[in-house]
DNA sequence: AGCGGTTACGAAAGACGTAAGGATG
DNA sequence: CATCCTTACGTCTTTCGTAACCGCT
């Protein structure tokens, strides 16, 4: 039984297999012919004696074993790159890293904070995904979560890189012609997957003012929401960072000074143990480093 | 320049040439040829771009870049070793396991635990070495250090197995001559590396009675003593689990009831970090087991 | 029939051991 | 001069891609 198959390479492609749920896109992937991959995949499946990947003929599923190994499998690919990067003579980053990113902040914020690091490193690729939602790490073979909001996976370790200041915003025009409302009764505008129809809102004293109101305008967008309001549509609770520039130019106005939203926690989250590769340490502390400043801190 | 060796394989073969500061030592263990050997480590340091191993004609060093990888090499092989042992079909463990235990405990109590170990698993190989001083974990390339007191080694991930029970052993008839004297004036057989003439006893409350004594016997080996205490020599502070059976049949009694010396914690040792090959958790273990009431816990 | 994975085969590449070379205490 | 590491060379193992094969939708 092939004994000269480099062990780190079965794993690699391995787990390249799992991603692509194929032998032949993997194969693709890692410009190798298809009986190679499937070669590899016999070799490690033989070596460990346990069935790894249950092909049918149209379908590649990992078998227990092989949904168990995977996480094993990237840690020491991940360790093995380490190690070249800490040993190496040579210390340009290069490879792909592959961030999961909140929708709003990764089209905006996070995504000039990678452009910076990429301008950096230049033989640094990033795969970068939108999601607001919770992803099942292990099996997504991401390398940086960034994610607002507790992160749902005990397993993980997270860093926080900021607590988001949110306050109340609109259009001088709006707070003019709503001068004799009460914050409740103004035209809202509110943001779908955090907040709902109820408002939370903190005095400095951090006692609480609820009320529900009856939006003008609901969305899951938060640009969206910030271009009505910008239009004076009505007001809205809006992050410091999507608004200080309007709020310096007087575009857009604090509608209930001394009152904030909940901060809300940006997180960033890595797979747990043992060293990871430099461009992905290195990439966490320039998204860490951009975020110093221009999302708040602290609470 | 070689793509092709099996990666661990270079790093295992380099982590046996420091192991060995020989490459046609190395080359024996591995039963390999010596060009061989040669040849892995000059892919491996070509494949970094940096020298690991300084040549000299009769002699071989590692160089700074050498030594800084053999830690991340030998936690590398380790990892891989865990994974086979936890994805593999075959549950069965070997491989070698390299101890560092105390000279005392070592070549009795613990003795006894690894024998047990190496005969539940017929393909285990130990290589136990007995030393009570510290020693540099990370260049040594052992798995598991057992020491007594404190583990003068920040790096490493400590259990604590127990804390030994010490206590004022003597013959009944040594009792008996010496029965109008105070405790420090009776004759004492002390132990070098762990006390010195200076005795400390504790009673009950946690209350010191300090005194100087000049002994009658003064050796580095507790076998010693103690084979100097069952003779009637005097006096000594023995661990409870040498004495607990002599005490028990009289051969020897505690001379100072309600006094103790200070338990000496004996402590578990691994290197840090990432998964363990599951002989040497196993191992871990077995030897916490087996400590589970023969050595006295908590205080 | 078309897509996907496995087996067969020839070719090429790479690693191994033996043997010779060179340097140092 | 004996020891130890390196280089050279021939042999042999192993892997690779191409191609044929098989099973399923």
């Amino acid at each position: 039984m092939s004994v000269r198959f480099d062990r780190l390479t079965l794993l690699a492609t391995f787990v390249r297999i799992a991603e692509r749920q194929s032998l032949s896109g993997a194969a693709r992937d890692l410009g190798m012919s298809q009986p190679s991959v499937s070669r590899q995949l016999a070799a490690l499946e033989g070596r460990l004696g346990v069935v790894l990947v249950r092909r049918t003929t149209h379908d590649v599923t990992l078998t227990p074993d092989g949904l168990a190994l995977l996480a094993d499998a990237r840690r020491m690919l991940g360790e093995w790159e380490a190690i070249e990067d800490r040993h190496s003579a040579d210390h340009v980053l290069l490879g792909t890293i592959r961030v999961v990113a909140p929708v709003a902040l990764g089209q905006s914020l996070f995504m000039q904070a990678a452009a910076q690091f990429m301008e950096d490193h230049p033989d640094i690729t990033i795969d970068w995904r939108l999601r607001d939602d919770a992803i099942r790490f292990a099996e997504e073979g991401c390398d940086c979560w960034l994610k607002i909001g507790p992160v749902p996976d005990e397993t993980l370790v997270v860093r926080e890189l900021a607590r988001v200041e949110r306050l109340v915003v609109g259009t001088r025009r709006c707070r003019a012609t709503n001068a004799d409302k009460e914050l409740e009764a103004m035209p809202w505008l509110t943001l779908g997957p955090f907040e709902g129809n109820r408002i939370a809102l903190f005095d400095q004293n951090g006692d609480a003012r609820r009320f529900t109101v009856t939006p003008k305008l609901a969305s899951d967008n938060i640009f969206a929401v910030h271009e009505a309001a910008r239009h004076g549509v009505g007001i809205a609770i809006m992050p410091r960072w999507l608004v200080g520039a309007e709020l310096d130019d007087g575009t857009l106005v604090d509608m209930a000074p001394g009152l904030r939203a909940a901060r809300l926690p940006v997180n960033l989250a890595l797979a747990p143990g043992g060293k990871r590769p430099a461009r992905v340490e290195q990439f966490c502390a320039a998204v860490q480093n951009w975020c110093e400043g221009r999302l708040g801190r602290g609470h």
